[in-house]
DNA sequence: TTGAAAGCGTTACCAC
DNA sequence: GTGGTAACGCTTTCAA
């Protein structure tokens, strides 16, 4: 496998000077018609393509450059996060780099190394679920390369981040359901034990327990919800499985929409009357729930505000040292038809 | 304004070496901890940060970047096209750089040259629905970089394109419709004349007339859907007008799934049976199309096989010079419940 | 019309 | 432990 070709190689093979080679390809002045279309010529022929690393060192301008990871980037949530974060990087004549790592830390790794290798100025990053920070985010840091995170946390990390509070989205819904009337709250979830779904369990289980209610494990399914294509079909699944309970559950608070629309479908198709004969609560706002039937209760996840503020984090963070930026964004219940409380 | 702090900078104040600052910075060793410290509290003063063109440039890492520019990053469409891309890209070690135009011809043509100046090694993009294609599209032609334009096609455009048969689309939901023996098909559409809407409502148009059936212009319905937040409203009064009228329409062609939806709203709000009173097809197969009730039928837009598609155009655009490719999907029909015929 | 050489900021090698 | 210097690929200035 040859190199990459350069002004050189072309300049060497013609036996003419890089400078003339240059401005054959940039389309300067003062130079020699026969001359210039040989340099074309060759060029074509040996696929050169200008190093856009030595323009921009040499020219010293570097638009900054701002790499974004994010797990599944045609998720609603996501897309609008970083529609947020695109929003004021076109303010701030930033551009972004975005890429995909599929919940796959390995991936993310490698996303990682190829962003810094390109040269961004920095990271902004919902991390994989399973993401090795250690691995993965830790080394960053120690460059000094100003990052945000977003979603997810960790448990040591001291760094930027914007967050939503999962824990308390999870307390309000099953409290809403408890407010409600319902007494037998069953939760979906994810397999996960490293994504953010984990936290909105806790806070299913201790809103139970405020309400001297011991969570019964049958109660709580865990589901892998990794494609994002799937899931509704997985909420599906697990509503099969509660409602072949002998005492099957009147509500049911979902780590997600989908898999709340899941559950919704499975109660249509069974004749189990929602909001009166099963409560609903979703999580995430999303388009759907709004238009399913019965609407569905959700916890709301403003995205754009997110991304914005996490661009803004990131900006903040590059012009000052050692100063942390952190925002946990409260979520607010919608509460609508599929949680009315039952007759 | 002082200049970003480099290397040398600090070397010059402590009267040392470059080398040796740059070990302190990197945790080298072969460094008296006396001197390290110093300079790293300089460096900390003068907030130092590495100038990572640099460093690529010199570690001799190059990856291409390609520019992606899309109308609406959040829009499912566009998001799950951009995934293909992305998904593609990583498996010829690319990177993207994305950049979200909002349907605005001039932020669209600024973003195309920031993506010049960062040194891209070209372009996907979708255009913007009012982009100024001689004057954003052209030039980048000239300048040899390879671009493949997504979704939206110009008249006079030669270049590599993948897009989708909006056209055969519309006719094929029009027919269906017929099939179905629906007689009195309304469509609601976009107001914007250069849209994709405007094949999809020509198809429409030909379908009635190859039944020999004259569309009447009470029964097209032009509405402004911009704002991906609000389109299902927009179906939901596009509805309210066509149900006003003294013969309104047993069937609705909706240029968007989104529009279809609000029509289905309406309809379910004034007690208008689907499929037995009124039948609708929708347009893009969305998530949401199949879980609303009734399912709507729907034509399918494979984004992400387009996005695929797209990045193996641009790939091969880059290594072949001259060579065109262009690829126009055709759309099948997806049958669901909402359009199953009348009573 | 062409060419030589300095320099962008960092890293790597070799010498002291 | 420390320093000098070449090199990464391109652009620009000055000289021929």
């Amino acid at each position: 496998m040859n190199k990459r070709t350069k002004l050189k190689d072309i300049a060497d093979q013609l036996g003419i000077s890089i400078t003339t080679v240059y401005r054959a390809l940039n389309n300067k002045s003062d130079i020699n018609e026969e001359t210039k279309r040989k340099i074309l010529d060759l060029a074509n022929e040996l696929e050169y393509r200008p190093n856009s690393l030595a323009i921009s060192l040499r020219k010293n301008k570097m638009i900054p450059l701002v790499g974004v990871i994010l797990p599944i980037i045609n998720h609603y949530f996501f897309a609008t996060v970083l529609k947020g974060i695109m929003s004021n990087a076109h303010l701030h004549n930033s551009l972004i780099i975005a890429g995909e790592s599929l919940q796959d830390p390995t991936k993310e790794k490698r996303i990682l190394d190829q962003f810094m290798d390109q040269g961004v100025s920095g990271i902004i990053m919902a991390p994989a679920r399973n993401s090795n920070f250690e691995k993965n985010i830790i080394p960053l840091l120690h460059k000094r390369t100003p990052i945000v995170i977003i979603d997810r946390m960790y448990d040591h990390y001291k760094g930027n981040y914007v967050l939503t509070d999962d824990y308390g989205g999870g307390y309000k819904a099953t409290q809403h359901l408890l407010d409600n009337g319902y007494k037998r709250i069953a939760h979906i979830g994810s397999t996960d034990d490293k994504s953010i779904g984990t936290e909105r369990r806790k806070g299913y289980v201790a809103a139970l327990n405020d309400a001297g209610i011991f969570p019964k494990e049958e109660y709580i399914i865990l589901s892998d919800i990794d494609n994002p294509d799937t899931t509704i079909e997985k909420g599906y699944e697990a509503a099969a499985i509660l409602f072949k309970l002998k005492n099957p559950p009147d509500a049911v608070f979902a780590v997600t929409d989908d898999i709340a629309i899941g559950v919704i479908e499975y109660a249509k198709e069974n004749n189990i009357f929602i909001p009166e004969e099963l409560g609903i609560v979703g999580f995430s706002n999303s388009k759907m729930s709004n238009y399913i039937r019965p609407r569905l209760t959700t916890v709301e996840q403003n995205g754009f505000k997110m991304g914005q503020l996490a661009f803004d984090y990131f900006s903040k963070a590059s012009s000052s040292y050692g100063e942390v930026f952190q925002k946990t964004f409260d979520l607010d219940l919608i509460i609508r038809e599929s949680s009315l409380g039952k007759k």
